[in-house]
DNA sequence: CGGGCGTCAAGAGCGATGCTCTCTTTTGCT
DNA sequence: AGCAAAAGAGAGCATCGCTCTTGACGCCCG
């Protein structure tokens, strides 16, 4: 409880200033940035900077649980809003999180979801904040079979063995009592949330499609239909 | 069928060596290649590297055109490779297409489908090859259609009408007699189909799913009967 | 067959990068 | 009030993309 020192204090509110010049750089140079840049638009020499960041990696990495935990954070606010009894009204909540953060924030989304640097590799400390939105997402599905709202789908390719044992594991360690079948579909719809928002992101289907919002609406539902949520 | 001209034949030659060089050093560095390395492995100066591609967005953009080449060339080669009524055997021969070459060529795959470069505009010369992988997909549909294997599937949510009109385009110009709604679907498996390898190959499912092979292949059922492809 | 032209590689150089080291100044705690 | 710790400034190193100039080589045509 003891009073933090000044000292601390404004150090934390500079390094918070870098990270925001940074995360300005970033939505125009992207992951590209120049630490001199950043120095710069600071008024600072790019030799200070390395008191509060040792590297420039490590600026990166921490503009990368920030964005983690951004769209972690949108994420579990919107799927708040709704009712806990409505699934469908949740998963549509959160397909449209993820995405208007994605729209409003495209530099850090395809700095945590586009190509990873290579020779990057991603320390334990982001694994954290990364796994806040798939578990929001699956978390419905998990208090649908809680309810009693939600049963293992039943038709369907059958999972495979190896695949089934990877999700034991997921269901033993954080979704108890939620059928393998249904966890799987959660994931896949993880998998075709982030597909679709980085297909619009990334520019596949310039040209293409303009009805952006109505096509990843359509997903939404096929999705929702696929893993049986309630209308 | 005049003969090129010995200078012509030994710039081409030496043009595909920095190419696959700089193939190489993608591999390892991924977008943010250098000129200058790859001149010092070719036993060039840097500046030499300037009579062969004005810029080093420049030699991006062929390794990009390259790529699309590639990846589009192993998908139809095959697709080729199944009966042309298998339409399910086609789907799962293209699906394993992309996945194969993805993870034989992380590197070129990041490059064409990972996050794009910033104030990096795509020429209209990548267009044209981007789309053989798609189109070889959404053609498995288009020949179901035209020998009557396929119709349009009845249930799930209704197509918006601004898809509709995005999705009529392309039914016109290039896929003639295809319902809007197979389309759209086979569209939908495109997505996923990226958003599938993107996961694996982006390291978002490290730690989680072990089983990488079985799990694109669930998906890849999964997705094959959403679209009624005949088993 | 030889001169001229076009192509090529090399080198130096410019501005910029990430990062290190040293030095000076500021600053907050005792 | 004084001191030690922290912060900033500056120079410097190796590297980058790119430009410009300078020789040298090979090809084509007269």
């Amino acid at each position: 409880m003891s009073a933090p020192s000044i000292r601390a204090r404004v150090r934390a509110e500079l390094t918070d200033e870098i990270k925001a010049v940074a995360r300005r750089h970033l939505a125009t140079d992207g992951a590209n940035l120049s630490l001199r840049a950043v120095a710069r638009d600071m008024g600072m020499v790019s030799s200070a900077l390395y008191r509060y960041f040792p590297s420039r990696d490590d600026l990166l990495t921490t503009l990368i649980i920030d964005a983690y935990d951004a769209i972690g954070a949108a994420v579990e606010a919107a799927d708040a809003r709704v009712d806990r009894t409505d699934l469908r009204g949740r998963w549509y909540a959160v397909w449209h999180a993820v995405r208007d953060w994605a729209l409003a924030n495209p530099a850090e989304y395809a700095l945590i979801y586009g190509s990873p640097v290579p020779g990057y590799a991603a320390p334990q400390d982001t694994i954290g904040p990364a796994i806040r939105t798939p578990v929001t997402l699956v978390r419905i599905l998990a208090d649908g079979v809680a309810a009693g709202l939600l049963t293992a789908p039943g038709g369907g390719a059958a999972l495979p063995e190896p695949v089934r044992a990877d999700v034991a594991r997921l269901v033993d360690s954080d979704f108890p009592g939620v059928p393998a079948e249904l966890l799987t579909l959660g994931m896949v719809g993880w998998i075709h949330l982030f597909g679709a928002v980085s297909f619009e992101l990334f520019g596949q289907l310039n040209n293409v499609i303009f009805a952006r919002r109505e096509a990843f609406q359509y997903q939404m539902e096929l999705m929702a239909d696929l893993i049986g949520l309630p209308a």
